[in-house]
DNA sequence: CCTTTGTCCTGACTGC
DNA sequence: TGCAGTCAGGACAAAG
């Protein structure tokens, strides 16, 4: 499940395609979240990447008449291959270069896009125009995130903390998994109304949103070539968790029992003792 | 049957 | 009262 660390590493794992020339765009399976644009057969032969951005978890990919845009929705990840091979069960998408390099989109579940933003689309600084991209918040590593802009947003949000940071109007970037690992490093439970937290929490919260994600980016970009290579594994990166996914193993802090419970449907897992 | 994720929708409700 | 914002729940994509 790719979060914002592992959409980052596979980001910088595009960066050696700049400058090549794709050469032939396959199209196996378009039925994505929504359906791969058929004219990318077309539209992409000859182009070059020349920049390969980020906002959320989209990635941008940038050529000379348009971007890509990407997400990886669950279960999608992207292979670099030196050269080309056979294609394996739910490998949807393929852009060939003309030195060899193929890139290869892979997506069980198939909850990824791969959508087109003409150049029509662009403001006049470059930018992307996109409904997906129209309401997002902050980017959570931007200074502009801060405790005090935090607290100022959660005056009115009487829904529990867990999904209040997971609100990409609010911020981006926060999924299940690093939502539940900054709340226990913030020591606040999920549970807590978000208008309750003191500005020094929400403080601490931002803190430890940017050091949990910090922490993951380091652990993306230490298994770089693992993450990204052909081998199919080891899938993403492995990382030590607090809490997520440990229910009723030892708090690494106190010793008890992690607790897991069910906030909007999704699961949310925290130290009762830890986290008040 | 269950689970997993991000995103969007609806209908109800809140507060200004 | 009107309106915008918010909330809870559900839908949806597919597969293990």
């Amino acid at each position: 499940m790719p979060e914002l660390p592992e959409v980052e590493t596979t980001r910088l794992g595009l960066l050696p395609l700049l400058g090549k020339t794709i050469s032939q765009v396959i199209i196996r399976n378009p039925t994505l979240r929504w359906p791969i644009p058929p004219h990318l057969l077309q539209t992409l032969i000859g182009q070059k990447f020349t920049a390969f951005k980020r906002r959320a978890k989209y990635i941008l990919a940038q050529c000379e008449s348009g971007i890509l845009l990407l997400h990886l929705g669950m279960s999608g990840r992207l292979s670099l291959l030196e050269h080309d091979g056979p294609a394996a069960k739910h490998d949807h998408f393929d852009i060939h270069f003309s030195d060899g390099h193929v890139l290869r989109l892979r997506d069980p579940r198939r909850f990824g896009a791969i959508l087109w933003i003409d150049r029509s689309q662009l403001n006049a600084d470059g930018t992307a125009q996109h409904p997906l991209l129209d309401a997002l918040g902050p980017e959570p590593l931007d200074d502009a995130f801060t405790g005090a802009w935090l607290h100022s947003q959660l005056r009115k949000r009487s829904a529990p903390i867990k999904t209040v940071i997971m609100d990409s109007h609010l911020v981006v970037g926060v999924g299940n998994i690093y939502a539940s690992e900054s709340l226990f490093r913030a020591r606040i439970n999920p549970q807590t109304p978000a208008q309750k937290l003191s500005l020094a929490r929400c403080e601490r919260l931002v803190n430890e949103i940017k050091a949990t994600l910090h922490d993951a980016l380091k652990a993306g970009g230490s298994s770089l070539r693992d993450f990204f290579g052909a081998d199919g594994n080891p899938g993403y990166f492995q990382q030590e968790y607090f809490v997520y996914g440990r229910t009723g193993q030892a708090c690494k802090i106190c010793g008890t029992a992690i607790t897991s419970i069910k906030q909007g449907q999704r699961s949310t897992f925290y130290c009762v003792k830890c986290q008040r």
